[in-house]
DNA sequence: TTTTAAAACTTTGTAATACAAATGACAAAA
DNA sequence: TTTTGTCATTTGTATTACAAAGTTTTAAAA
């Protein structure tokens, strides 16, 4: 027989408790950034808890980043800043690789890249350009070196979309870069594959330097398709290797 | 006189070190996900620590999602979930709230929820599009309700979001919901504003049933510029009424 | 034998205390 | 005035003890 009850909720813990009404306070301002907080003790007294809970629960506020404390100061207010935002997103592609993430990754950038293609080469920045340059360098005398390889590659990446101009842009694509790296070590198998997109990339980089928008923008787009469609190829190519010798096997048997 | 020492660096505090051991280990695979962790006494053992600093490295990686502890148990390695992500980025979304921000962020939304709808469109999920025509039920009861209206409005590119089938964009968005309404709550000054939403929501409605996947797109594209167009207008509007008072005063004295 | 209940054990949660280490303020000495 | 030493304050680490939650074992009862 079935009750209407579900099962109890577990009582929130206490450092926890304490966590919600410290992050209220900062989040509603009561404390301005970098202002001190009370001391450990004085929280201690007001809450009515042990050092050690009230310990925890400022030790999670520290690792979101709301908090800082320095021995012998004092715990002090700080501004999120993006870096913890980017740790995070930076955590998250180290974890959740694997290839179907992969191409939901590259469909994502597909939305956001050209567009910043575009605008860099709208801006024309010099520093952006010579930036670009050096990426392109640095792959050129990588091409035998994957891993060099691909960070320069998702440098170059990165340095065109903080041309973009946008916060949102550039923190979410920073720290999706683990993954972006991730991707291109899995997605160039071969050193003709490198080589393909050291071109793609020479040619977004002569459009932004030449301020042209509409070619920078389609030169970023065919660059992603490009890489997404051959490493399609390498997935089928892999199932393919991976499914035959199987049912040989099956067969002699 | 200049020495040539620099300040040291300030060495690694106990449990940061802890962590980053136990963080390696978990990323790189060693404990498996859902997998339990040695039990806090065995792990003080191994690094030869107090169970007070152990513990403060346990709470920053519980704080970061990437273990769970269960009273009586264990420790449980867990697969890092979105909704810590999301939480980061909605706590990001509620600290920097501001003009600047919210064109930025709109600026954003450009760039992916066009295709959003013309993904909703082409899908034509039933189930997507019951949603929408309740949510946009909801927006047209709440009328006189902003909060209300900006929830309802919210959820419905939300749920656009959803056909997008891609799960940066999904989790993306949903982390900055905080900031959408926000956002809606300011930009939306005068009931005719909200009424002009309304019905461009109800245009994307019209054409993601109808699975006119241009049309979806375009409409989405209008609305959200249309938006930013208005806020533009309130954010000067403001600026000429916070500034002129201020001139009048100045010439008085 | 099977089921149930109680006891024993393991493991995390909370508390209290003590001392170490870092910092800042101030007084003493040069 | 400048340097140095001292002390108070505050966070960092360690130790111990017990509470609370969950698991396993044991034993009694059916």
């Amino acid at each position: 027989m079935q009750t209407h009850f579900g099962p109890l909720t577990n009582p929130e813990k206490l450092s926890q408790r304490i966590c919600h009404v410290l992050e209220d306070a900062i989040v509603k301002g009561t404390y301005g950034v970098d202002k001190r907080l009370p001391t450990e003790a004085k929280l201690c007294e007001t809450f009515g808890v042990s050092r050690t809970s009230l310990r925890e629960a400022l030790q999670h506020l520290k690792s979101r980043g709301l908090i800082e404390s320095i021995a012998g100061r004092g715990m002090f207010v700080r501004a999120l800043t993006q870096s913890f935002l980017e740790r995070d997103l930076s955590l998250f592609s180290k974890l959740n690789d694997g290839e179907d993430v992969f191409l939901e990754f590259q469909d994502f950038r597909l939305l956001i890249e050209p567009e910043n293609a575009r605008r860099a080469a709208a801006n024309k920045n010099p520093q952006c350009i010579a930036a670009l340059k050096d990426s392109l360098a640095r792959m050129d005398v990588s091409l035998n070196d994957l891993p060099e390889f691909v960070v320069a590659d998702i440098a170059m990446h990165l340095r065109i979309a903080r041309e973009a101009e946008n916060r949102f842009i550039e923190i979410i694509l920073s720290g999706l870069k683990p993954m972006g790296e991730d991707y291109g070590r899995h997605s160039y198998d071969s050193t003709s594959l490198m080589r393909k997109a050291y071109r793609e990339h020479e040619q977004i980089y002569r459009a932004i330097s030449q301020g042209d928008v509409t070619t920078a923008g389609n030169a970023m787009h065919d660059h992603l398709v490009s890489s997404i469609e051959d490493y399609r190829k390498l997935l089928s190519k892999k199932k393919s290797a991976s499914s035959l010798p199987k049912k040989r096997h099956a067969i002699k048997k």
